[in-house]
DNA sequence: ATGGCTGAGCTACTCAGA
C-alpha cells in the first residue's frame, strides 16, 4: 500500500499539478495539508473522477487538511485535539494494514514564527495538547501512522545551515524536544530510521533561489509506531513536483507499507 | 540575508507561510 503526504499550499491553485502527480504516483491514500479552502469549495468531484474519495477538514484562506483515498477510510474525525484558535489542523481515520487496525493521523503543525510571540506560544501549546492526546492514543491502539507538515526540523542534518535556524520556531531546541518526546512514546521517524546520514529536504522557500541552491529543510515526516515498523517497506522524498511550474513549496513523501 | 516569493480574499492591500 502506498501512502503519501504532501503540503500542497492551496488545493485549488495546485489542482493541475496535484492531478498529474496523483496519476503518476498512484497513491492508495494521499494526506494533504494547507488546502487553504472551506469544505464546500474542495474539488471533491474532480478527485472522484480520478478514483478517490475525499475526506476534508477545511477552513477559509488558511490551513486545512484532507485525505484522498481509493478505498473507504473509516471513523473519520476532526476533533482529535482541541485547537485553541479553532484552526483546521488534524484529521484522523482508520484503515486495515495487514489485519492490523491502523489509525491515520494527518497533521499540519503551527509554524510558530516569529519566536517569543503569541504565534510561538500557540505552537508550543498545540504540541503539548497533541503529545497529551498521543500518550492516550498509543495505549488504545499500538498501530498508528502520523504524517504531515510538522514544521519541525528534527536535527542539524535536516537543514542546509542549522546555525541560521537556532532561534527559529522550526529548529529551537525546546521545539525539537517536543518532537523527540513524541518519538519516545513509541514512534519512528521513518525517513531517518531508514537513511541514517542522508541529507534530503521536503521544503524549499519560493524566494532567493532556495530551490536552485538546495537551501531546504526536512519538516514533513512519517512517524510509524513501533508495532507497525516491520510493515514499513520504504520511504521516498519525491523532488519532482517541486521542480514543476507553479509548484508547492513542499514536495511529497511516499511511504510503502503492507 | 528580517529580504525575497506565493496564495487567499478581494479589487488595494494585508495576513500568513517557514
Amino acid at each position: 500500500m502506498k501512502i503519501i503526504s504532501w503540503n500542497v499550499n492551496s488545493v485549488r491553485a495546485r489542482i493541475e499539478n496535484i492531478l498529474q502527480y496523483v496519476k503518476d504516483a498512484n497513491p492508495d491514500i494521499l494526506f494533504l495539508q494547507e488546502i487553504k479552502t472551506q469544505n464546500e469549495n474542495f474539488p471533491s468531484e474532480t478527485f472522484t473522477k480520478s478514483g478517490y474519495n475525499s475526506y476534508v477538514f477545511g477552513q477559509k484562506s488558511y490551513n486545512g487538511v484532507a485525505f484522498l483515498s481509493k478505498s473507504k477510510i473509516e471513523n473519520i474525525k476532526t476533533d482529535f485535539i482541541k485547537d485553541r484558535l479553532n484552526q483546521s489542523r488534524v484529521i484522523t481515520g482508520e484503515i486495515m494494514i495487514n489485519k492490523k487496525k491502523t489509525k491515520l493521523i494527518n497533521v499540519y503543525v503551527p509554524n510558530g514564527n516569529p519566536v517569543d510571540t503569541e504565534k510561538y506560544k500557540y505552537k508550543k501549546d498545540w504540541l503539548n495538547s497533541f503529545l497529551i492526546k498521543m500518550k492516550k492514543e498509543i495505549q488504545l491502539n499500538p498501530n498508528i501512522i502520523i504524517s504531515g507538515d510538522f514544521n519541525i526540523i528534527p536535527e542539524e542534518i535536516d537543514v542546509y545551515d542549522f546555525k541560521r535556524y537556532e532561534d527559529d520556531a522550526l529548529f529551537r531546541l525546546e521545539i525539537r524536544k517536543k518532537f523527540r518526546e513524541l518519538i519516545n512514546l513509541g514512534f519512528n521517524d521513518l525517513y531517518r530510521h531508514l537513511n541514517k546520514s542522508k541529507k534530503e529536504y521536503t521544503f524549499w522557500d519560493y524566494f532567493a533561489g532556495s530551490w536552485q541552491k538546495n537551501y531546504g529543510m526536512r519538516i514533513d515526516h512519517f512517524l510509524i509506531s513501533n508495532n507497525l515498523l516491520n510493515n514499513a517497506e520504504s520511504i521516498n522524498i519525491n523532488k519532482k513536483p517541486r521542480s514543476k511550474v507553479k509548484p508547492s513549496d513542499h514536495t511529497p513523501i511516499e511511504l510503502e507499507i503492507s
